[in-house]
DNA sequence: CTGAAAGCGCTAACAT
DNA sequence: ATGTTAGCGCTTTCAG
């Protein structure tokens, strides 16, 4: 019941008390037979190490933090997951707190990692303020993800615009005439999109571009809302190709232009832009952008230990800036495509496990 | 550069050490401009508390740990979402550690949350052996989800039986004369669910029920195989009607159906049985039990609470068995019903979110 | 409100 | 290889 401390193990296997410390840190520095007596003496105490204790006394820990800002999100799911894989074959621990959409406990989290030794903190930038969280950690590394910011710091992104051009390029290549935007550019992330969309247009100006920005677009219901509307538009009004400025709105439009009668990608054909595997139980398989999460929390594991490298050889500099960006590549699927028969193959597909 | 402490903070704002710790701990002892000095040179300071220190020096922190077997799956996220959400709203933290598999890693971590002082450690049990976990944490609450266990401890769980009798009554229900079951009864969970389904079609004898759980039937590929093979079967031999002891093989089964040509419900009708979210980027919309684990981390969070109280009121029975089973419900799709036009409400099922 | 001081449990030097 | 001891940074207590 009383908590065991390392003295008790001590007493118990009747050694000293720096023994049982050298035991649990410097097994090679015990005799084997010392050391299989102190660790019967610890399993039948169910002694566990404090860890505070220990942090305060040693050094640091082997541990990475990461901040979600949620965890029902596609992204942030490939990011802790490309994150903890990075981290694990490096040799270190990651540790995943999740603010529910809550900003002040986001840096409160990231605060509280600062605190904790951690070698290391990786956030997931979930607005565009970004001004508390790079100050807080400037004594521990901090790498900012899915964020692009020319302040002093670590930041790695993907690169948004080139999600746009890619798919806009897919959607001129695949010969539609009519192009349909949709979705609200509020997040610095849908607006690159939009530009890389609009930058990949200008070289094809014989094709319509229509942005559908008007309202409150963010929701699967209202990327259905529009997709109806849009396929009972005639003529020269109804796009034969809509691009979602994100996978949900995408998959939303595709139900929708479904429900209105129309087939996908026959009559319409949809693409999202930012590879969401949570976004992909449309009625199509939805043409989109890679998974870049997993990618981006690799980075963000490899920028981490490229800082502590930095400050262990002093080759660091203190304001400078660092964005890296992931390129991002085509996910090719039946809404724009038409029907691809699943494989036994691309059936391992279904297990998301295969993207992250 | 150098670590900022608490003394440093004092001497910065022109105050005494205990202070600080005052302002910091109990700022309503502090007068509101001592208050306003202080905290105004620990933001000058970039000042970030030493949690080690905190900890060793005071008590307990309000955090539970969450272990994770891995990240990619439906339900681990669902626990992770439920206990963050639930911890929250309970004024505490949630920190989530993943083992990516590696089943030393899962007790190292949960080790590791035992002596950190946490107030309670929750753990999704990767496989049947609880012996090493249940131990460990004999001085920390701990909880453990998605497993039964008769042995001393708290298990939350999913009535697996129940998500059984179920579909089974489900298919029944719709007409199913020939039913098929595909998965191997590996886990606990499996065996379980397969005994529900068992147990029901006792109750009908003239429904024919085949087992087919030879050979390596674990991923959707192996599903997708399964499917399409039973689809190629003729007469009785073809089953109407399949239940997959998981998602992800329903899901492969589904496109092993539709790629031997046949209609999905209209030939042979398709279920899962454990509501992975994940496992929704089918072709056609699994019907399936409800998605569980979003409840198993609520509750787990709430049985962390409850052993805390216990605790400190002296009511805590050591080695008596607390298990609770979550009841499962039925969402009934298209993979079984035939085509469920989307409207713009289920919509929103698109968005994961809605579910975890 | 201040100032001083006693640990929290452990690690890492040091001496033995 | 083992025993001893000085802190790690903080929270608390206690007397001013």
């Amino acid at each position: 019941m009383a908590k065991v401390t390392i003295g008790d193990v001590a007493r118990e296997a009747g050694v000293a008390l720096g023994t049982v410390s050298n035991a649990l840190n410097h097994p090679e520095r015990v005799r084997p037979e010392t050391l299989a007596i102190v660790n019967d003496a610890i399993r039948r105490l169910g002694y566990a190490p404090n860890q505070s204790a220990r942090l305060l006394a040693g050094g640091h820990s082997k541990t990475f933090g990461l901040v979600l800002p949620q965890l029902n999100h596609g992204l942030s799911l490939q990011i802790a997951s490309g994150a903890s894989t990075e981290a694990q074959r490096q040799g270190y621990s990651l540790l995943i707190a999740t603010a529910n959409g809550d900003e002040a406990l986001e840096s409160s989290y990231t605060r509280y990692f600062a605190g904790t030794q951690m070698s290391g903190v990786l956030v997931q930038a979930s607005s565009a303020d970004l001004t508390r969280i790079a100050p807080t950690a400037s004594r521990v590394p901090l790498a900012v993800l899915d964020a692009v910011c020319d302040g002093a710091g670590h930041y790695v992104s993907v690169d948004c615009a080139a999600q746009g051009s890619l798919i806009a390029e897919h959607a001129v290549s695949l010969g539609a005439t009519r192009i349909a935007v949709i979705g609200r550019t509020m997040t610095p992330q849908t607006t690159r999109r939009l530009e890389g969309i609009r930058a990949y247009m200008e070289l094809h100006p014989d094709v319509a571009l229509d942005i559908v920005d008007h309202g409150e677009i963010t929701q699967a219901p209202d990327g259905f809302m529009i997709g109806r509307h849009l396929a009972t538009q005639q003529g020269a009004a109804r796009p034969d190709f809509i691009i979602g400025l994100t996978d949900v709105l995408a998959c939303g439009a595709l139900e929708g232009v479904r429900a209105a009668g129309l087939r996908v990608p026959d009559d319409i054909a949809i693409a999202g832009c930012d590879g969401n595997p949570l976004a992909w139980s449309c009625s199509v398989p939805l043409t989109t952008c890679s998974p870049t999460g997993y990618e981006l929390g690799r980075r963000g594991v490899r920028s981490l230990i490229d800082q502590i490298e930095a400050r262990r050889t002093g080759t660091e500099d203190a304001s400078e800036n660092h964005q890296e960006l992931v390129r991002p590549f085509m996910l090719t699927r039946a809404s724009t495509v038409g029907r691809t028969t699943m494989q036994a193959s691309d059936a391992t597909g279904l297990n998301l496990g295969t993207f992250l």
